[in-house]
DNA sequence: TGACATATGTTCGAATCGAAAATAAGTAAA
DNA sequence: TTTACTTATTTTCGATTCGAACATATGTCA
């Protein structure tokens, strides 16, 4: 570092300006059911409380967003080894009763099994189904009691969370991560017609995949099934 | 606001955490002569004392993202009426060296002539070609003087935002932002070859975009030509 | 051994797309 | 006035893609 610059460094004084708080919200979601689904928690602190929202915490000084997502998965959500992705930045002056917050939104996938044991750990978190509806308007969650009330904007950051994850389905392979590390074809539609919410052609939808390159035969079959058994296939990380 | 909820705020004391500064940083691109281009400004204080940087500043406490890109268009960039879009945000612990800040880049399209008045300004704007890459690797600049270093990790949210334009011009309109109120389709098709990289096929390019629903015939043509002229069209705002 | 259910593969017509050729409409020079 | 020239616009044609229907394969189970 030069000279001047350690002397400009020096009289800096960055409490110049009041700042906004920053945060990291997580909609980590899955495919249960045939229906995409985000893991909730129920907030037990005022303001909303009661009402239902994404998991999230503030960005420490010392860690990038990237990292502070990832410790919120693993703190908040209790989960690891999630695909995750930066989704966008909301920052309307009064989103937050409480403060100026500017929230980095995160999208995060899982496959539904994976989501068992941090369900059980308590009654705060739960598995909400999402009704995706067309082209926009905002999702909806339900639980097994009934439709449930977000906090703050979080129902539009689960809407364009959503979106995101239609919009990507074709031209990337993120339906991968929504499945075990070995998969059949049809299980594969499954996870694309769910995100999608229109029902898929069988063999064209087997070409298109094929023809993508992203997966690799095992040339095992699939296990249980009282019919012929389909060929399980992996996902082949990109070349 | 219910009783209890103002007695939460009362004793909420946001202070506990050391807070990272929030600013946006604005990609202003444009087709210059054939070749995507972004307007830069010289750095006239440390840290990067000389380099070329995007124009941004400081979100403030009262300010929308949004609303904060906005101003920056208009007070650092002196203009306005630009298309804009959020492009993603930056929040590596070490990206400045002054104090951690969390920055949410924009990205703003408007027509090359609009740029004309900015840049006689003075000396410390400038409209950088952007050579473009392939898929990855990082965007350089180059002025009419030469390459143009960039300051703070801002090649990387240049390359970026070249690659985000390139993604949407076939699925959004984001390619009228870049031409006058009524253009020609020779116009509008060499906006897509500057920013795609490839020559397109005429009639082909021709009938997508007619396909599209998004072009209004005029009945009016371009003057001025020494050949026959082309009819002229005006984007159609969606129904 | 045969019924059954689903996986997997094949075929065919419609729609899409790129390349090339044909036609149209201006300016400018002869 | 006529002809050459340049680019816009339309038409045609073959290759490719894609969805729908159909045909075949391969397991389990009675």
């Amino acid at each position: 570092m030069r000279d001047d610059e350690v002397e400009f460094l020096a009289g800096y004084d960055p409490r110049h300006y009041e700042r906004p708080a920053v945060t990291v919200d997580l909609v980590l979601m899955t495919i249960a059911d045939g229906a995409p689904a985000a893991l909730l928690i129920r907030r037990d602190e005022h303001p909303d409380l009661g009402l239902w929202a994404l998991p999230g915490g503030f960005v420490r000084i010392d860690e990038s967003l990237d990292d502070a997502a990832r410790r919120v998965l693993s703190e908040k959500a209790r989960m690891d080894g999630a695909y995750m992705e930066q989704l966008y930045s909301f920052g309307a002056v009064g989103r937050d009763p409480r403060m100026r917050i500017i929230t980095v939104a995160y999208f995060a996938l899982l496959p539904a099994e994976r989501f068992a044991a941090a369900l059980r750990a308590g009654p705060g978190l739960t598995l909400a189904r999402i009704a995706a509806p067309g082209a926009d308007g905002p999702a909806t969650a339900t639980d097994a009691d009934g439709p449930l009330a977000l906090a703050f904007d979080h129902a539009e950051i689960l809407s364009l969370a959503v979106r995101r994850l239609r919009g990507k389905l074709d031209y990337s392979p993120v339906g991968f991560a929504l499945l075990p590390d070995l998969f059949t074809l049809r299980q594969l539609q499954d996870v694309h017609e769910a995100i999608s919410g229109m029902s898929l052609n069988k063999p064209a939808f087997r070409r298109r995949m094929l023809d993508k390159g992203w997966l690799e035969p095992t040339g095992e079959r699939e296990t249980g099934a009282s019919f012929r058994p389909a060929e399980l296939y992996r996902f082949k990380p990109a070349i």
